[in-house]
DNA sequence: CCTTCTTTTCTACACTATGTAGAAGAACTT
DNA sequence: AAGTTCTTCTACATAGTGTAGAAAAGAAGG
C-alpha cells in the first residue's frame, strides 16, 4: 500500500473525520496553522486520488472529495500489511499482544469472543 | 520510528535471520541477485546504525554488525506505532481482529490466555 | 455571446530519503 | 616500508512529497 506524507495524512484526517464530502477550500480552512494555497491542497488531493485514498465528484462544482475507506479500516490494513511481511507471524503477534495495555487486552478479548 | 528503504530492509532481513554478527562482505554475499559494491553495503549499514537498527563492533576487523532488536519485536513496534496514531484505538483493533484468519485468531486467544 | 469570476489542471521547483559507488584514508600483515 | 584489506568521505541519481504560479476550463451575468 502506498504511504502518506505528513500533509497527505493531515488531509486524510480531515476527510476521515468528516461525514460528508469536502471541497478543497474546506480542507484548506480545516488545516489549522498552515496557510496553504488552494492549488497545493488540490495537488495533494489529486495525488491521494491517484493513490486510491479519496474519490472525487467531478460533476459537482467545486469538486468534493471523500475518503474511500474509514480511518479504522485503513489503520487495520496497515497493521496487516506489517504482519504480512513477517515470516514469523506468531512471534509478531505474541510480541504485539505482549506490549498492549491491559485495557487493550480486554478490548481484544471482547472482540475475539464476539467473533 | 524511522522507516526502511527496500535495500535497508533486505539487509535487516539478513541480520535478523542470522544468529551471529555479520561483516559487510557477508551481507553483500547474502543479497542474492544483487551485485552490490561493498561500499554500498557499508553505507547502508552506517545509515542503519544511525537509525538505531544495528550496532557495530568497531574493535573487530572487519567490523561486524548485528540487529539491535528482533524482527518480531520490530514488527510489533511498527504495529503499535500505527495503532498509536489512531484516535479510535478500539475501532482499529476491532477491524484488525475482524480481518485476521481463524488461525491467527486462535493464536491471539492463546496468547491472551497466557497473559 | 462576451466578459468576468471561480475552480481546476499543468508545470515547475525545492528538499529529503534512498540506492549506489569511487576515491581517499586508515589499519593490519609480513 | 609496502602491499593488502577495510572503512570513511564525498558525490550523484532517482523518487516522493510539499509547495504554488500560470494557464486553461467552466459557470454566471450582463
Amino acid at each position: 500500500m502506498a504511504t502518506l506524507g505528513e500533509l497527505e495524512r493531515s488531509v486524510m484526517d480531515l476527510l476521515w473525520s468528516s461525514d460528508d464530502a469536502l471541497a478543497a477550500t474546506d480542507i484548506r480552512d480545516g488545516l489549522a496553522g498552515k496557510e496553504l494555497a488552494v492549488t497545493t491542497v488540490l495537488t495533494v488531493l489529486t495525488r491521494l486520488e491517484t493513490k486510491g485514498f479519496v474519490t472525487r465528484e467531478r460533476h459537482i462544482r467545486p469538486h468534493v472529495f471523500r475518503a474511500t475507506t474509514t480511518r479504522a479500516n485503513h489503520m487495520a490494513e496497515l497493521m496487516h500489511e506489517v504482519l504480512g511481511t513477517a515470516p514469523d507471524r506468531d512471534a509478531v503477534l505474541a510480541r504485539f499482544v505482549g506490549q498492549v495495555s491491559s485495557s487493550d487486552a480486554a478490548t481484544l478479548r471482547r472482540i475475539l469472543d464476539g467473533k
